[in-house]
DNA sequence: GAGGATTACGGATCCCGTAAGAATG
DNA sequence: CATTCTTACGGGATCCGTAATCCTC
């Protein structure tokens, strides 16, 4: 199953015409046609009712399109996310220290990071040395 | 983007192993490290770190993982929402009637309709005879 | 004949599996 | 040398655009 498919029945149904969705989405028309073709076989359903001289959702391609609709959405969400996260942007940090340094060090340490951080959220976990490389490994 | 890509993803995700991946997706190994580098590429993120003797999801990957999930799990709803519909399955149903038959046959059979299709929601709109034809054309 | 969708088709690309390679323990 | 991931490679499928066809106005 392709994404492009469905963003392709998106815009069709959007703009109502194959025409127009093949120009919207930079590709040829009857790319347009094997793409509903084969998002139809896929489903097995047909999503489109082709009429004499215009293009029609049938029911199934109602229903769909909410799907598909939310389905890229959601792809979109993820794609930025991922994106932001790569570039740098980052909210949580955890960290897993000895008791020892939780006592004496961290707290200081803490303190000043957070001062020149305070977007970051921070959790804390105290366990011994030998455990950490363990839980590390582990996530 | 290819949805098989984020079912492997995920799959790997979950067994922690490229092998016991492509068993359980049946396909051959060297599949499952090409679906994977195609969505890393695609994506523009490393997903996971292939360690000497294991595999671990990135920070990345952690963030992904989920979003694939939902995606998958989104998409499997579709399916199945379009498919329920195809197979007959109905839950609304839309009427326009004009202002005579409104009053006079309609409730009638509509109880009566009712009265054997508990589980079907109508709607009812009432308008002119020849704004009929142009509403059902527009959906 | 203009406009819009489908079908046909050819070349480039992609996809998957087999085989070989590399790295680890 | 057993296990596991990656790279190489070849044949088949797929994908897209151009061109031709169909159909309606």
């Amino acid at each position: 199953m392709e994404l492009s498919w469905m963003k392709t029945f998106v815009t069709v149904a959007e703009l109502g015409n194959f025409r127009k969705a093949s120009e919207a989405l930079y590709v040829s028309q009857p790319t347009v046609t094997v793409h509903i073709k084969s998002l139809e076989k896929e489903l097995g359903v047909s999503l489109l009712e082709r009429g004499k001289r215009f293009v029609r959702l049938t029911e199934e391609g109602r229903i769909y399109l909410k799907q598909a609709r939310q389905l890229l959405e959601l792809h979109q969400e993820g794609l930025k996310k991922i994106q932001s996260y790569a570039q740098g942007y980052r909210k949580s940090l955890k960290l897993a220290i000895s008791p020892l340094i939780a006592d004496t060090i961290m707290p200081f340490v803490l303190k000043k990071y957070l001062e020149n951080h305070s977007e970051v959220e921070i959790s804390v976990e105290i366990m011994e040395s030998n455990q950490i490389d363990d839980a590390v490994m582990s996530e």
